[in-house]
DNA sequence: ACTGGCACTCAATTGAGCCGAGTGCCAGGG
DNA sequence: CCCTGGCACTCGGCTCAATTGAGTGCCAGT
């Protein structure tokens, strides 16, 4: 059935202003604060069929509406369009991200922005690993049998881990191995390391082969056991401010918000496409987040994903402005990434 | 005037037990709960000074006593006695941190081990560099004028800074400049080298004077800059437990949770001691803090002190057993340290 | 198909009244 | 002199009932 016009805009005002003032919206103030151009008692019977239908919500009988889940659904689909950022909160992303030094820096500004822009909790990942290549290996000898292997990639992330050796290896051989192993791993992607390595224990030098099974074992297991991951969170405070909504208490949300895996989910729609997620209340599938909503993106230089960013709050958000903000800085990221 | 020892008495109860229920206590219960050998009556009279001379304070006219700022104070220097950790907590202690890979590991760990133990917030500073010994510094071109200058410190601390050189620079150069760098700087405390960097410029050769020039200038920025700082923090969905407590909100909290640098003010009296610093109420400068206590201790390898870590929690909470926790795991991450 | 009007519902607010934990004080006893 | 038992008093918090008012549903009229 053709969802009819005005039933649309009735929903689309009722969203507006639950979003702005947090209680629930009755006919009249609707018809007065909107151009509706019907009374207050159509309005009424329209706002009947919408609850029917799943988009409106009464709290209790004679309070007003407030939207469902489903209805904020419909509203980010078709109601509402992006609203563009003010051009102070434009000139702010390009400042605070183009005084970045180095990667770190890169994500601990973007993820205050982020929180900043949308007063909302912000969550960055990291360039994932195994969506960058490599750019250079070195192998640091710390004592005979010990090494330390870094791994820079060209995302900038620089990744150490400690190598323990079978036995104990010459300068030489610690030289001979790095030049090896770059010569084979440098500029390719990480996921493609597991065959390369595979290949690689198949060519080395028999004296070495011990040794390089350590450090091959710990090059993979970088890449396998998602500690290589990580994550950056701001803005926690912003969730006092709508201390009311979450019923009860944030203890749920900001347990999830310490659960990097959960973190890593919420931003895990990211794929490939670059394409701008959301999702509201109990499309969530994590537990404590049941009354919150996510809006994410993945980033990266040139169209490239390399890791996703978002930004979480009460599904009674601002989505038009939430929306364009994480778009806008996903999208800045990226040209600072590539820059590097 | 020498504090008499009953009166005394009931301040360690009364703060026992306001620990215990939340709740003013009041004269009866007192006697009831614990062996005062007097009556409730007299108790009363005792309170009564007691909160003349400012360590109980009541919330209203009949209402129970609440131990002040002040009578936490007098009861962590005179009338606590440590409480040591149960046999299951101090194999929790071992189990968590015996598994540990490398620092980042290890900090983790320790930061959630302590949120758990206390129940509280946690806070793990990563081992200060300037407290630390230059173990190897590694250069790694990137491109003809760009430099990675990878800093391992004996502490386990790996840092990357990015350096931009004034003009190109050949592979012999670089691996110069590695050997004379390591060769000056190895095993000095990086407190120290500012002073060995400059008599290191006044020896190099001409040829790489303005490469090491910019070396140099990245490498002193690195210490004095204090981005070196690092911090970890677990629990914050503690902070939700004393909700109550907290009166108002958890805001200013979480927003000074936010704040490295107020984090490492909080553990910023961590001196050369190794001493356990508590820290009560108003003893704390910052603002949004008045209301919780920090318990914090600095930790290092063998009595040297590399870093600081901590707990923060409401005013009311469990002085003993905190302390119990904190100075423990505080002493096995040293051992744990000292073993790398 | 929309509107005006009316009866109805129910959360939230207000205020009175009670309860009881807790105090302060005082007179009496070891 | 210090402690105790007793008594009057205070006041926050709870309960209960009454009131208010925003908001609805429905129906008859245009």
């Amino acid at each position: 059935m053709p969802m009819d016009e005005r039933k649309l805009a009735i929903l689309r005002a009722i969203v507006q202003d639950y979003v702005e003032t947090q209680e629930p919206v009755g006919s009249k103030s609707l018809v007065e604060r909107h151009n509706l151009r019907v009374s207050s008692a159509t309005v009424r019977n329209d706002m009947a069929v919408l609850e029917e239908e799943g988009y409106i919500h009464q709290p209790h009988t004679s309070a007003g509406r407030v939207p469902t889940d489903k209805g904020y659904r419909l509203f980010v689909d078709r109601l509402s369009q992006v609203k563009p950022l003010s051009i102070a909160e434009r000139r702010a992303v390009h400042r605070f991200l183009d005084g970045a030094l180095d990667l770190d820096d890169v994500v601990h500004r973007t993820v205050r922005l982020l929180a900043q822009l949308t007063r909302q909790v912000a969550v960055v990942q990291y360039p994932s690993l195994s969506r960058s290549r490599v750019r250079h290996l070195e192998l640091i000898p710390l004592t005979g049998s010990r090494l330390m292997l870094v791994m820079i990639t060209d995302t900038g992330r620089v990744e150490q881990r400690l190598v323990e050796l079978p036995g104990q290896v010459g300068e030489d051989d610690v030289l001979a191995m790095r030049r090896f192993i770059n010569e084979k791993l440098s500029g390719a992607r990480l996921t493609e390391t597991p065959v390369l390595i595979q290949t690689m224990l198949d060519e080395v030098a028999l004296t070495l082969r011990p040794a390089m099974t350590s450090l091959s074992t710990v090059l993979l297991e970088t890449l396998v056991e998602h500690r290589e991951e990580r994550i950056a969170l701001a803005g926690t405070a912003n969730l006092t401010r709508h201390a009311l909504d979450f019923a009860g208490s944030l203890r749920p949300i900001l347990e999830a918000l310490e659960e990097e895996v959960i973190l890593l989910k919420l931003l895990g729609e990211v794929d490939t496409s670059a394409a701008l997620h959301i999702r509201i209340g109990d499309e969530n599938e994590i537990a404590g987040l049941r009354a919150t909503s996510v809006v994410s993106s993945g980033y990266g230089p040139a169209g490239d994903v390399v890791g996703g960013l978002g930004v979480l709050g009460p599904t009674r958000m601002d989505y038009p402005g939430t929306i364009a903000a994480v778009r806008a800085v996903a999208r800045y990221v990226g040209e600072v990434l590539a820059q590097n």
